[in-house]
DNA sequence: CTGAAAGCGCTTACAG
DNA sequence: CTGAAAGCGCTTACAG
């Protein structure tokens, strides 16, 4: 026999009343309802037409009962677990955070599970991460950015569907959504001059990211257009995490050439920068104007609060949710995303207004 | 047949390379082998003693296939999915965040993956999560802090093991880890105390957490400690948000009353207490001293960086899945959670020294 | 110590 | 439109 606890704490112990009544299965639902276990199957997965007076029985019958099917043996039955794995960076990211949780109200809403799994930015954990995921049997992949290699992400899209995002690529069962970097740094550049700043630092991403390299563009194309000349001297490498605009705005500052303005390409390192400042006794915004990039959940509380590129992190985890969910319905998924958008708050003012 | 699509593209279509080789099963290793199925499962979970040489010859099937066992199928047959349930707040929560962190890296040390799901401090929504993570057939339940009320927990704990942040709480199969929040409450005050400080304004924190409760009682009693006269005028409600924060400062600053510092119950709030201070003009900390509680991952890169209560969560949720780990091997977990630490930084100092 | 057999709770060709 | 039967990939009493 199997379960022998279970079965003997109702069998036997029909009296306790610690251990509840036992989970209805779909078995019992077929039994209840006097029609065979597949034909609930069926009405369970409106996967064939099935006679109304049929379907109301079944469907009283599971009301009744309270039944739920059991994710772990459609799961090996019918090879869809009806989860998707999703694979992020870090599971406590201040930017992929609400990207989590967009996936996770989207997937919630069709009655599937994320499988979150951090990969660190990593090729490699990435790869085992998706290794377990598939081991769980996933019906879908979602890759936040990362650095697995598009080939890689292809060949996984041949044996499942798989939506990702900050990329442009395209292949069967493959979504991409991808967002302007470009545009929005071009949009934090231009803030800058319309406010009549000319001298405009600008700290960059990790050089890996390709949005890093798209937002430094947006800066030079903005630059460009406003006439004002390019001048390496006033753009220092950073890696998007906190420390790295610290040292970035010291080592901006040991060169002792004029700023009025910093754009650092993300708001962790816009953050740093804040600090590095306050600590030699410069002022946001009466010294020098201060532009992030993604708006983050901080950003706004910042002191003062940080003008910012909007980037829709909470929308980009349900789109990608959506057009996974997409994907694993047979449709082609046609969701995009919203174009950046510049959010102003005190960091930034017009030159010259201390 | 079933999997009619597996096998007929490495069937029919044998030399199609793009499908890969069909997954290694149970089945396959055993045949390779030379033993029954049976035995090498029992030699993949340590169930029985077997011999030397079966082991061998089991384990370089295992090794040549490349057998991973299917956690999906393990689960429908055996009961145990290799997974818990880890019900969280927000996905996306400053604190939790880095919990989610150590809960993941301590049961991936264990083959053991977490499923995340959200329960946004409701303990109607909380359920429906507890709900769905055991119709997926959890191991195990781990509850950071929430709503749900001791008695349900209690009776979770009688269906599956369960371990629990943020309570005090004893039952059989299950296991709470508490924080001290009192202490850490006493910490930042008495850290004000001996700054000098005598006025030192309190901004409590969502009185339904019990924590927050803790965190004002070490407030109290520190300054009692130090025969400061607690006046409750100095104190302002908060709900544990930066809003909230905000607001709090409006108010204490409008009923006129002199005050040199600042606690409040978390960092969220000193972030927005820190903002409603710049606002009225007042600097952090040469007017005001400051200090938080949590030591989130921004209080470092805070402008000034903000002095604060360490509260380990990655630590906390390390602990947790290693308790959890524990319940399930059938040991009693004895894990606790390390005391509170004051980490002083630039937002507060010496009363008088602006 | 080990194998044969039944079973976990579903799904899905197959055959009406 | 619907049922009987086989199967998904494992685990676990049961019986040596």
């Amino acid at each position: 026999m199997k379960n022998p606890k279970r079965a003997r704490a109702s069998a036997a112990n029909p009296a306790r009343p610690a251990r509840p009544a036992p989970k209805p299965t779909l078995g019992m639902v077929a039994e209840l309802a006097g029609v065979s276990p597949s034909t609930v199957s069926r009405i369970l997965n409106g996967t064939a037409v099935v006679s109304a007076d049929k379907r109301a029985a079944v469907d009283a019958a599971i009301a009744r009962l309270g039944f739920v099917p059991d994710p772990v043996a459609r799961g090996l039955a019918g090879g869809r677990t009806h989860s998707v794995g999703v694979v992020t960076q870090s599971i406590d990211s201040p930017f992929y955070g609400v990207a989590l949780r967009g996936i996770e109200d989207e997937l919630a809403r069709a009655g599937y599970s994320p499988l979150f799994m951090s990969g660190h930015w990593n090729a490699v954990e990435e790869a085992r991460c998706i290794e377990v995921l598939r081991s769980r049997r996933v019906d879908g992949l979602i890759v936040l950015t990362g650095r697995l290699s598009d080939p890689a992400l292809r060949a996984q899209a041949k044996a499942l569907p798989v939506v990702v995002t900050g990329r442009t690529l395209k292949a069967p069962g493959l979504y991409a959504l991808q967002f302007d970097n470009f545009e929005g740094g071009r949009l934090a550049t231009h803030h800058l001059l319309a406010l009549g700043h000319r001298r405009i630092a600008f700290i960059a991403g990790d050089p890996q990211h390709p949005d890093a390299n798209e937002r430094q563009r947006g800066y030079r194309a903005a630059l460009e257009a406003a006439g004002v000349p390019f001048d390496p001297e006033l753009v220092v490498p950073g890696q998007y995490h906190e420390q790295s605009g610290l040292l970035a705005v010291e080592r901006l500052l040991d060169r002792r050439l004029p700023f009025s303005a910093l754009f650092a390409a993300n708001d962790q390192m816009a953050f740093g920068a804040a600090l590095g400042l306050h600590r030699r006794g410069l002022r946001v915004p009466e010294d020098v104007s201060l532009v992030g990039f993604d708006d983050l959940a901080s950003a706004v509380y910042a002191s003062p609060p940080l003008s910012t590129v909007q980037q829709p992190g909470y929308e980009i985890g349900r789109l990608a949710a959506q057009s996974m969910l997409q994907l694993l319905a047979g449709d082609r998924p046609t969701a995009a995303l919203p174009a950046p958008r510049l959010i102003a708050r005190e960091s930034s003012r017009a030159r010259g207004t201390a």
